[in-house]
DNA sequence: ATGGTGCACTAACCTTTGCATAGC
DNA sequence: GGCTATGCTTTGGTTAGTGCACCA
């Protein structure tokens, strides 16, 4: 290592990037080198010991740290430098970025977890349909509500009664039962009048059913996440596996089960609709909390495992606290409040009383609470779970019951009887992502089958759509359950009962469109036309509209298309709906230029459909397009192809300006089919390369085939016949892309002809492999029996005749059972007698019958070894070391 | 103190049509 | 001399993703 200057240098000339870390060891003046590899992230990549490459970081240590046992030996073996800091800062720490494979496998786990959470909603779903359990449950129900079931104009408020007995009589229980099958799980649940989240809301959904209304059990679908996860811990799945262990396992409780019967009543009777609890009432009764004898010592077992978890052990406890495990307990507690197992006040002290110092323990886990409270009740109908980053606490499952009596033609109403809300759709995104979670995926279950049920109760769907698996794949897994789920709920809704006609259900339309106007603080009008068209899909004729389905259908792509104009301006980098131009890409333009929806940040937003990319003419060409005459570009770019220096020159044809380093971009509806000129006598259009550029089927010139066969091109030359290679692509390689060919394109008129010469020629070498294989094989055959008779010949000559003393070996030969090896002969010269291999082989070859006659004139010398071959006509040679 | 926003930076991705030399 | 096989070498623009400062 050369002096501290040029190290320094290095090390400026590795900023940020230190793979390793030196030291430098003196010792008897001469300072030693090493590396330590650092702890950074990217272990993956070899390291790299040439000079140049490496990163070095000098240090001293004294030797005699190295020699303190007194060895004196030079050599130094295994030494360990500790540094007092990290080898490196937080600042300097390199994030691994995700490769296409970490995407491709987060992808794969996705979309399998999905399949298993939709097979999980299903096993739900049929638990729900049990009759027995229904029965069970419906005797429980007080008789004058029974009374609804006869109700035939079905509404959301006529559901309360029920939602609030059910809600007082069945409680979260919290302990996940995911080892019991879910039929036995909800057998249990209802004998306990209470169990998992899941298991509380498919009983509500038993109970729905049990009363002849049509009832959905929904679940938010919470899957492992779409894209790579540095931080596992923000996993779901490991979320959900780390929380089913404690009370609230992916809970869906909001307010708690004890209060819930007078805020229930309350508030059911003061709105009408929502009866949800607030924690401002939450604080005020957990102060009144009674601990409850048989269920308080299960309980706290349960919580001091839990709580074990995350503090109990002593290491944890010395620890600083996260803010999060500080959350995390004040849910803990919460949870115990709210479903009226709570522990005693001192053991909830003790938990938290572990970090004096932190800012959250200044004030008490209720205060906190009620602060949230508040923050939240500020909102309308807040749901009051907006408390703590980690992802507990969020609605997961709920039931839609079909109430023929709302909104004119029938509507499905959200149920969430384990919080007691009714038709709470609008506030299910909000208390899931005051939890942390984002509404990916809700789907419905019915009869079997599914149906997702996620724009209904996600509004800003732009937010999520890019945590959802690409919609092909999604909808093809769906298409089949759908149907299913439709024939389970699906029941005429006569228009003409309803006094509502299609358009009135346009106007429907229109008044979802002019609230989006209103929230994007911009006139829609003009935009209704454009709207209009996006909706042709939907825009089902009187007819058709004659089942709950359908309706849901244009319901759901309503919400679709009038997402509110998101307020800030990153939102609108991949927004499926808006586009502003900011955000466009190089290869894109707004075409048509308008309707303006409104403005973000001084920025025009414009709608999604309006964004067209534009390509070059070749690229176009692989389409099959190409660009009409005259037309002139719709964007003129900078060109990003590299220009070698001998072919700087080349001029870009459709460049404007004619200056090089352009290129001329055009749209789709610049183009028209591709009209490529004719084969003409046999002769094939040929680009300026003298080939073809075949990217698909459309870029062939008419009267030509292109036949992708190996080895045609010396078929075609022998025939005479006019072809050009065909490329099929590019494969980058050494740093440069080469092109792919793949057969020849030549005039349909001799395809036939040239079809048969290559399958004849295909003939001739496949004859003629057959035949160069049947030679090396006999070739090596001999070679074999060769080697084995010289060997038994030389252990005959000079083992056996040391007992025998006889010169002669004797050999057998069986004329009559050689006749499969004839080929050998005729490729060697043997002798007339001809070697039986399986004798050979078979036996000690030790026969009576031929003696080796080794005739002078078969004779060679090699001067060099000073070694005489013999050969016997036999075949069998020796070699004889001449003194 | 916290969360949202926007800017700046980084790394993955996409791009896309040789050349020199040795051996036969 | 011509043909073929082999080895060499790895740009730079675009864009999505991330970190961080700033602000409400």
């Amino acid at each position: 290592m050369a002096g501290n200057e040029e190290s320094s240098t290095k090390q400026k000339k590795s900023k940020g990037k230190s793979k390793f870390q030196s030291v430098d060891i003196i010792r008897d003046n001469q300072p030693l080198k090493f590396r330590q590899i650092s702890t950074n992230n990217n272990l993956e990549e070899e390291p790299q010991f040439e000079d140049n490459d490496a990163e070095w970081e000098e240090g001293c240590i004294q030797y005699s740290s190295f020699d303190n046992n007194g060895n004196n030996d030079k050599d130094i073996k295994g030494v360990t430098v500790e540094f007092d800091a990290l080898p490196e800062s937080p600042k300097k720490k390199r994030i691994r970025r995700v490769t296409a494979e970490d995407k491709e496998y987060a992808e794969l786990v996705h979309k399998a977890h999905l399949l298993c959470l939709i097979a999980r909603g299903r096993l739900i779903d049929a638990a729900c349909d049990d009759p027995l359990i229904q029965a069970a449950l419906l005797s429980l129900l007080p008789p004058h509500l029974l009374k609804i079931s006869e109700t035939s104009q079905l509404t959301a408020n006529a559901l309360t009664p029920i939602i609030s007995w059910f809600h007082q009589n069945f409680h979260v229980k919290g302990l996940d039962s995911a080892e019991k099958p879910f039929h036995s799980a909800l057998t249990s649940a209802l004998e306990a009048h209470g169990g998992s989240p899941e298991e509380v809301a498919a009983l509500s959904v038993v109970l729905f059913r049990a009363l002849n209304l049509t009832t959905r059990f929904v679940s938010v679908l919470d899957v492992a996440s779409l894209k790579p996860d540095h931080d596992v811990d923000e996993l779901p799945y490991f979320e959900s596996r780390r929380h089913r262990k404690g009370i609230f396992s992916s809970s869906t409780l909001m307010v708690s089960g004890m209060s819930t019967g007078a805020s229930l009543s309350k508030s059911s009777t003061a709105n009408g609709k929502n009866i949800l609890g607030t924690f401002v009432k939450r604080e005020n009764l957990s102060t009144d909390i009674q601990v409850k004898d048989s269920l308080e010592s299960n309980q706290l077992k349960h919580s001091d495992q839990t709580i074990g978890e995350t503090q109990n052990s002593s290491e944890d406890d010395k620890r600083p606290k996260r803010k999060g495990d500080l959350e995390f307990e004040m849910q803990l507690q919460m949870a115990m409040s709210s479903t009226a197992l709570i522990a005693p006040e001192r053991k909830l002290e003790a938990s938290t009383s572990d970090s004096p110092s932190s800012p959250l323990h200044s004030c008490s886990p209720f205060k906190k609470l009620k602060r949230i409270a508040e923050e939240s009740s500020s909102s309308s109908q807040a749901i009051s779970t907006a408390f703590g980053s980690r992802k507990v606490g969020a609605p997961l499952y709920w039931a839609e019951v079909y109430c023929s009596g709302e909104n004119m033609t029938g509507k499905w109403v959200h149920i969430d009887a384990v919080n007691a809300i009714v038709d709470g759709e609008l506030k299910v995104e909000a208390a899931a992502a005051a939890c942390k979670k984002s509404l990916r995926y809700v789907v419905a279950f019915a009869g079997h089958g599914a149906k997702d049920v996620t724009r209904r109760y996600c509004a800003k769907w732009y937010k999520i759509s890019p945590h959802r698996v690409f919609s092909e794949w999604w909808n093809a897994v769906l298409s089949s359950l759908k149907e299913l789920e439709l024939r389970a709920t699906s029941g005429v809704v006569p228009l003409h009962q309803c006094g509502m006609k299609s358009t009135d259900i346009m106007g429907e339309k229109s008044k979802h469109l002019n609230q989006g106007c209103a929230s994007g603080k911009s006139s829609f009008a003009e935009n209704y036309v454009n709207f209009d068209k996006e909706h042709q899909k939907f825009a089902i004729s009187s007819s058709s509209i004659d089942n709950r389905g359908a309706l849901e259908d244009i319901e759901l792509a309503t919400r679709a298309l009038t997402e509110p104009l998101p307020t800030n301006q990153q939102a609108y980098r991949n927004h499926p709906l808006y586009a502003i131009e900011k955000w466009l890409t190089k290869y894109q333009i707004l075409h048509p230029k308008g309707p303006v929806l409104g403005l973000c940040s001084g920025h025009t937003v414009y709608p999604r459909s309006c964004v067209q990319t534009l390509h070059t003419k070749e690229r176009w060409l692989r389409e099959g397009l190409q660009v009409k005459e005259n037309e002139p570009p719709s964007k003129v770019v900078k060109s990003n192809s590299r220009k070698r220096s001998g072919q700087a020159v080349e001029i870009d044809e459709f460049s404007e300006t004619g200056s090089d380093g352009v290129v001329s971009l055009f749209g789709k509806w610049q183009t028209e089919p591709l009209r490529l000129p004719p084969a003409v006598d046999g002769i094939v259009p040929k680009n300026e390369r003298g080939q073809v550029d075949v990217w698909s089927e459309k870029c062939l010139p008419p009267g030509t085939v292109h036949l992708r066969f190996p080895r045609l091109v010396p078929v075609a030359k022998r025939l005479g016949i006019n072809f050009a290679p065909a490329m099929v692509g590019f494969e980058f390689r050494n740093g440069r892309s080469v092109p792919v060919y793949e057969g020849i394109v030549v005039c349909t008129e001799f395809k036939e002809v040239i079809l048969e010469a290559y399958a004849e020629e295909e003939q001739r070498r496949h004859e003629e492999e057959i035949r160069k294989e049947e030679r090396q094989a006999l070739s090596r055959w001999y070679q074999l029996l060769s080697s084995m008779v010289i060997r038994q010949r030389l252990n005959n000559t000079y083992v056996y005749n040391q007992e025998s003393e006889t010169v002669a070996v004797p050999f057998k030969t069986e004329k009559k059972t050689c006749a499969d090896i004839t080929n050998l002969n005729e490729i060697t010269e043997p002798c007339q007698e001809k070697v039986c291999a399986t004798k050979i082989i078979g036996s000690d070859m030790l026969t009576q019958d031929h003696e080796h006659v080794f005739l002078t004139d078969d004779e060679s010398f090699d001067e060099d070894s000073m070694t005489r071959s013999k050969r016997c006509r036999c075949g069998v040679s020796i070699q004889v070391e001449e003194l």
